[in-house]
RNA sequence: GGGCAGCUAGCUCAGUUGGUUAGAGCGCCACGUUCACACCGUGGAGGUCACAGGUUCGAAUCCUGUGCUGCCCA
């Protein structure tokens, strides 16, 4: 006989099924040639690379259980399935990493090492943490295909990068210009929209007088500006005030006084308050503003403070008559606003600031002081100057850098971009017209929303971590010299600077020149935004721009998963340039999942200290819980929360993770007292402590449910004994489900199946993985497994027992494999073992190896049966009525209860080949089932279904208590029927409700009538009694 | 400021096209360990479905508004 031990060892079993699964490569995918028959259906992923920055967190313990969940259960279908394994150089976030490092470690900064000794640095990190991540990957079950790992910054990636960038660059699409960055003065490179983060301090709003050259009468002699930022007007190259200020002021009540309109009236007040403000500054600004505006016109300056130098009045709609003093300084290099008058007004653009946040010679006096420095000394020399009005504290939201947590200053600088206006619009289509399938479908909206604007990317980063853009520059020469260094060379490509020089582009990898008629070709030290190659992945990782059989095979990929907060910086960006590169969508699904967040609706973060390390769940509670619990959070809303709690090494008891403890060091257990460290131990005595995983109840029913299939398992093994299982169930054989139970079985196998297999289909993963649960635990164990004990200990029934159990098992864990690949794989190898000659009905010649690679279920459709499940559910409620009342009056379970029941005809009949099964699970001595049965005077009663269940408790009923409860119970009866009645005599319902609601609600109210009359009886007799 | 979500049992979540006497897991209470599993079994308690209007014979479900929470974009 083969057994099993009594609990389930994740740890081992992991380890087995590894092993069994690299030997068998089941992972891995060979392209079929465009001509093979029969054809087999593709499917296929690319993983959203995890960043090589660190280690794997939750989110990506989801994202990957997600398409491990599809790729396991289309390759069991069947499917020619490719998951596409890798990691992202992630360029910033990498580089930021290692750099902090080496300054906290070595206190050197990257000029100190220089550029080749830093990206080796960088490339070592990489090593490192690649091999820990895909190590991770493994851990977690995934079942990428490991042959084909890639890496964003590898050989055939920057190949693809440079191709891509080649075709953009010669069909005109990139382009260089000035723009105003979000510059990062301690990484020292610009930073994207979506890298920069705003935070609200503390302030000051300064007003500072800039003197009028040379007023005339009537004319004002200064003019004030407020500004947060005063060194910028170092940078200053105009004064703007509005052109037309008193329409700007009736335009600005219009608009107040729509919004007070519309406004609810606790809001009122302030809204009028504003309006009678702004009439304040008709009488008292206007006229001012007016004149200015009329200097303006006719091109008067004022004197910039400090540094004395001239520059004009303009008049721009920039300034807000309704706001401050009406009019704004204007600091085009440093400013978006002031920018965008800059460039209306064709004002000089001033950049007074190098690369490392000092000022520079454009700032005269100020030079080589860094901006908090100088804007000290601006204030102070203001004030001294007498130009300093008025300093106000305000709160301002400032922008700063998510990688290096430092303040953002705007600054101008040369970039790269690449025009969006034609590349965009196909990818707007292929969503639009659903060649694109976003789910939840929501999220289609913010995809279109976002590429709608088809806005330039700006791809160059100032990093030396990342694909360096493959652009020369060369001035000083002509175009023929360049026609002539290129000659015949239909990979290289060059355009005008709009000066005198060019600038080069090559797929190449070198140019294979280093001068130009004499002129040196200087590469762009810039590297791309870490998106461009990402933007590329689908076709990249499948050998794009090589026609290989793996992209003919399985490009495009069928889906991508991923969260909802990458949408437009990345899902749309592959569209875009896989639509650009290969003319066609890159997938055809997009599945997004929700974001977890903790018991609070914070984002979990490492700094923070609120995560868990998904390989504390894997070690804890093993992988299949970690799985299971990522299956069951993945429903459509868009956050899932997860309440965290640390676990006692000593004792494990559970201490929930609050804002308060989540940041301490050690943590002394309330339950034993003892003390335990966490992730932030830094102290040796408290780094000597052993360490208190973080971890989430929400894993633990994974775990339950690992145990519980082992020890269905466990049994079921047990007792198979002189079975090996050869054919189970026929399809369409009816005769071998004569038994109900059987019949019930297979009829919920058949629609468990079916239900499974759509939820999977519709990225219903929550869905799947509950209805699993629910019949692998209620249904085959609870039900049809106690069932078959006394079936398998008589001869007669013994075999189709057997039989019927392992074709239960044998479903449920094939089903279960894509969630729970562990534990599914290591029951399957011990039923291969006990029962290696089964077949199911829609196996093969042979049972499969490995559970990975064996056939989904699919029983037939007519196994459904309704009315089966019905009378099943008869018989599960009369088990379930005879306990009630065993608990309800505290009998111990090994006293065996006479039980009568009285049931319609035909109930009865369906019943009775149950008896067995009623007394065994029931605990209970069946007397009379029948429509004349009745149970002894002050018999405990219960009623379902239409029968009445009588327990004779004899002398051991509480007769006290049964004559409370029924008093209660009745009474509730009583409360819904005259609920039902008051619903059935009104003439509304009545009339137009549809009939059969009508009559389902009338048949409802007599089921209820009889209860309550039965009750009554019984209540009656009880009060005889005592 | 604009957009998208969410608000259902102590906690975390289900709840199809309106037709319930609103469900699950965990937690809680009671009972139970020869009988696959205490990572278990049996039973139980626990909800004005955020709030206010409306549509409807009928609303957790549809509409409008309010409040709170979170996210995205300016």
């Amino acid at each position: 006989m083969h057994e099993l031990p009594k609990q389930y060892d994740h740890t081992a079993a992991q380890a087995r099924c590894r092993t069994l699964w690299d030997a068998g490569r089941y992972w891995h995918a060979e392209p079929q040639a465009p001509s093979a028959t029969p054809r087999r259906p593709v499917f296929s992923i690319v993983i959203p690379p995890p960043n090589v920055t660190g280690a794997l967190h939750l989110g990506h313990a989801l994202n990957n259980t997600l398409q491990d969940i599809l790729v396991r259960t289309r390759r069991m279908q069947g499917f020619l399935t490719l998951w596409m394994p890798g990691t992202d150089h992630a360029g910033i976030a990498t580089q930021a990493v290692v750099e902090r490092r080496l300054l906290e470690e070595e206190k050197l900064s990257r000029h100190d090492l220089g550029r080749d000794k830093l990206v080796e640095r960088i490339w070592a990190w990489k090593e490192q943490y690649e091999k820990r991540i895909l190590g991770q990957l493994r851990d977690l079950g995934a079942s990428c295909d490991w042959d084909r790992t890639r890496f964003t910054l590898d050989d055939q990636c920057a190949r693809a990068v440079r191709e891509a960038f080649f075709r953009l660059f010669k069909k005109g699409l990139v382009r260089r210009g000035k723009r105003l960055v979000n510059w990062d003065t301690f990484l020292q490179t610009a930073v994207s929209d979506d890298e920069v983060f705003h935070e609200q301090v503390k302030g000051h709003f300064w007003h500072i007088r800039y003197d009028v050259i040379a007023p005339q009468p009537g004319e004002p002699t200064s003019v004030t500006v407020a500004t947060t930022r005063p060194e910028t007007l170092l940078g200053d190259t105009a004064v703007a005030v509005h052109p037309e200020p008193a329409r700007a002021l009736d335009e600005a009540e219009q608009a107040l006084r729509e919004k007070r309109a519309a406004a609810v009236v606790k809001e009122q007040a302030a809204i009028d308050q504003a309006i009678e403000d702004l009439e304040t500054r008709r009488r008292d600004l206007l006229p001012l503003l007016e004149t200015l505006a009329a200097m303006a016109r006719a091109g008067r300056q004022v004197t910039l403070p400090l540094l004395g130098r001239a520059i004009p009045l303009v008049a721009d709609e920039w300034a807000k008559p309704e706001m401050g003093s009406g009019c704004v300084k204007i600091t085009p290099a440093h400013d978006p606003n002031d920018y965008d008058v800059g460039r209306r007004q064709s004002l000089p653009m001033l950049n007074i600031l190098n690369p490392d946040g000092t000022l520079n010679a454009e700032a005269g006096p100020y030079q080589g002081l860094t901006i908090p420095k100088a804007r000290a000394k601006v204030v102070a020399d203001l004030e001294a100057f007498g130009q300093l009005v008025q300093v106000e504290d305000r709160v301002i939201d400032l922008a700063h850098s998510d990688r290096s947590k430092t303040p953002i200053e705007p600054y101008l600088a040369d970039q790269w971009f690449i025009r969006m206006d034609e590349i965009a619009q196909p990818a707007l289509d292929a969503v639009t017209q659903q060649a694109i399938r976003i789910v939840p479908e929501r999220y289609a909206k913010s995809y279109l929303d976002w590429l709608g604007e088809k806005r330039d990317w700006p791809v160059s980063r100032q990093l030396w971590w990342g694909h360096r853009i493959p652009i020369w520059h060369v001035e000083d020469v002509a175009e023929s010299d360049l026609a002539a260094a290129f000659t015949g060379r239909s990979t290289v490509s060059w355009k005008s600077d709009g000066a005198t020089g060019w600038h080069v582009s090559s797929s190449d990898e070198d140019l294979g020149c280093e001068t130009i008629a004499g002129r040196p070709l200087v590469r762009d030290p810039d590297v791309l935004d870490t998106w461009f190659s990402s933007a590329l992945w689908p076709h990249s990782t499948l050998g794009w721009p090589e026609a290989t059989p793996e992209l003919a095979c399985f490009y495009p990929t069928t889906t991508l998963v991923t969260s909802r907060d990458i949408i437009t910086l990345w899902v749309a960006r592959m569209v875009i340039m896989g639509i650009f590169d290969t003319g066609e969508i890159p997938f055809r699904d997009v599945a997004i999942h929700p974001k977890i967040l903790d018991r609070y609706g914070e984002t979990m973060s490492k700094s923070k200290g609120n995560g868990v390390d998904p390989l504390d769940v894997i070690e804890a509670l093993g992988a299949d819980a970690l799985r299971f619990g990522m299956a069951s959070m993945a429903t459509e809303t868009q956050d899932v929360r997860m309440p965290v709690e640390f676990q006692c090494p000593h004792c494990s008891a559970r201490i929930e993770q609050t804002v308060q403890n989540r940041m301490r060091p050690r943590i002394d257990c309330p339950k034993c007292g003892q003390a335990f460290r966490t992730q932030w131990a830094q102290t040796p005595e408290d780094l000597a402590l052993p360490r208190g995983p973080a971890l989430s109840e929400r894993f633990e029913s994974g775990r339950n449910f690992s145990n519980k299939l082992w020890n269905a398992t466990r049994f079921v093994l047990m007792n198979l004994e002189g079975f090996a299982g050869e054919n189970l169930a026929a399809p369409g054989g009816d005769a071998t489900f004569s038994a109900l139970e059987d019949r019930w079985l297979a009829s919920r196998l058949a629609s468990v199946t079916r239900d499974v297999t759509k939820a999977i289909d519709d990225y219903k993963f929550a869905e799947a993985a509950r209805i699993l649960y629910a019949f692998a635990w209620d249904e085959y164990c609870s039900a049809y497994l106690e069932l078959c004990k006394a079936r398998l200990a008589d001869p007669a029934t013994r075999r189709q027992a057997q039989s019927m159990l392992l074709l239960g098992l044998d479903s449920i864990l094939r089903m279960l494999h894509p969630i729970m690949p562990f534990v599914t794989e290591e029951i399957w190898q011990h039923l291969r073992e006990a029962a290696g000659a089964r077949r199911m009905p829609w196996d093969g010649d042979g049972l499969a190896e490995s559970i990975m690679v064996a056939a989904w279920p699919r029983p037939p459709e007519g196994w459904i049966d309704a009315r089966t499940e019905t009378q099943f559910g008869t018989f599960l409620a009369i088990v379930g009525a005879i306990r009630e009342i065993r608990s309800r009056q505290n009998v111990p379970p090994k006293t065996r209860l006479p039980v009568a029941i009285r049931a319609p005809r035909e109930t009865a009949d369906l019943l009775a080949p149950m008896h067995a099964a009623i007394e065994s699970m029931a605990g209970a001595d069946l007397a009379t089932v029948g429509s004349e049965a009745v149970g002894a005077a002050g018999a405990a009663t219960a009623s379902v279904l239409g029968c009445d269940v009588f327990v004779d408790l004899a002398g051991l009923i509480d007769v006290g208590a049964e004559i409370a409860r029924l008093e209660k119970e009745n009474e509730k009866t009583a409360g819904f029927i005259t609920a039902k009645k008051k619903k059935l005599v009104d003439e509304k319902f009545v009339g137009k409700a549809p009939a059969a609601v009508v009559e389902k609600e009338r048949a409802q109210l007599a089921e209820l009538e009889e209860k309550l009359a039965k009750g009554q009886a019984t209540l009656a007799e009880l009060r005889a009694r005592a």
